[in-house]
DNA sequence: GTTCATTTAGAACCTCGCTTCTAGTTGGGA
DNA sequence: TCCCAACTAGAAGCGAGGTTCTAAATGAAC
């Protein structure tokens, strides 16, 4: 009945990627439109607006990004696995340059606050997952998951190898931070061991 | 013979800084201008361009923390110097929040590109002090300082405990914090030890 | 007291980019 | 073949914010 789209929501996000590459986080729609070849107007009938647009970006890289990092939290051994999700960053960070970039996009605290009505729930839950995934890990460690051994986990397992990276992100991404992540991470953690 | 001015360059900063706190990085001129009680156009006298504005703002930011920095590195033993220069960080964000937050307005690498001219010159040379310090530190306390060993050192004391406060930059950050900072510090320097 | 460069003061202007509007196109269903 | 909803297409509108303009005020030097 209706006329197909010539475009599809994912290509449209692809272009929005090149955007932010090309143009950094002030990338406009017009970047957008050009980079996927559609009109300006044409964004409009996906995305109400600018800010749909770009978080939708945001949370799509996010799922790309946690994809891994789930995979690797399902590892038996906990401490293998929470090893395992630290390294997947800076990994994730060298094969995909671009995602990484779009994930620097927002802040979920912020955004919290200022996203449209309509996407705050998803964007407010999107960290979810990870975090469960996380405090199972934690508990199958550390015997017990006290909120502050779940801060030193995120923060061994995600803040450290973040932080490690992100003066790379978007560009190469050094072969030799990865071992440099094992040891930051694996000392943090060892903070949280009863005889520390 | 002149007019004295009303508002000296440094109280418009500190107003930059408070315009940034409440209204995050697109904080606008006016903003500036309401926070120290001027007009928009006195703003003009000073600075020649918002961007020239924020970027001296973003200056006086990086040489003020860069000044506890510079002063930890004078340590004489190198080790107690690197873990000191690590812990300033987390320190300095507990601190000055403001001033933490505006370092995050601008990245030098992106900055040395897209800078106005006369200010280049002084985006390029501001790390360089520290950078030295680092350098001498290093040498003292690896024999040598190559090239990966710097590296090594500047991700140590600089990349990992900016990234671990990062995600509490603006807010108040845990004093458990500088625990986690000298243990992943101390954890990093020593992948640099010969027998490594 | 007069002079004058400098600064304050705030309104006007102008550019840029998000958004909306109107027209035209497409292609499946009746 | 005709219809029509969904979409493409690009131009126009509109607002926000950076920048500029003009006038007035200030106070040190003479």
């Amino acid at each position: 009945m209706a006329r197909p789209q010539k475009f599809t929501t994912d290509q449209i996000l692809d272009a929005a990627l090149t955007a932010v590459q090309q143009h950094g986080p002030a990338a406009t729609m017009a970047d957008v439109a050009r980079a996927v070849g559609a009109p300006m107007g044409s964004m409009y009938y996906r995305f109400p607006s600018r800010e749909h647009l770009f978080i939708a970006l945001w949370l799509r890289s996010i799922r790309h990004f946690h994809a891994g990092l789930l995979e690797a939290l399902t590892i038996e051994d906990p401490r293998t696995a929470l090893v395992a999700a630290a390294r997947h960053i800076p990994r994730f960070c060298r094969a995909h340059p671009d995602v990484a970039l779009a994930l620097t996009l927002y802040r979920q605290t912020r955004l919290v606050q200022s996203a449209p009505a309509e996407l705050v729930e998803e964007v407010r839950t999107i960290n979810e997952p990870v975090l469960e995934a996380m405090a199972r890990a934690c508990t199958r460690r550390f015997g017990r998951a006290t909120p502050k051994r779940l801060d030193l986990v995120r923060t061994a397992c995600q803040a450290s190898p973040y932080g490690l990276v992100r003066p790379y992100v978007g560009g190469p991404v050094p072969l030799w931070l990865d071992a440099v992540v094992t040891v930051s991470t694996e000392a943090i953690l060892a903070l949280g061991d009863p005889g520390a």
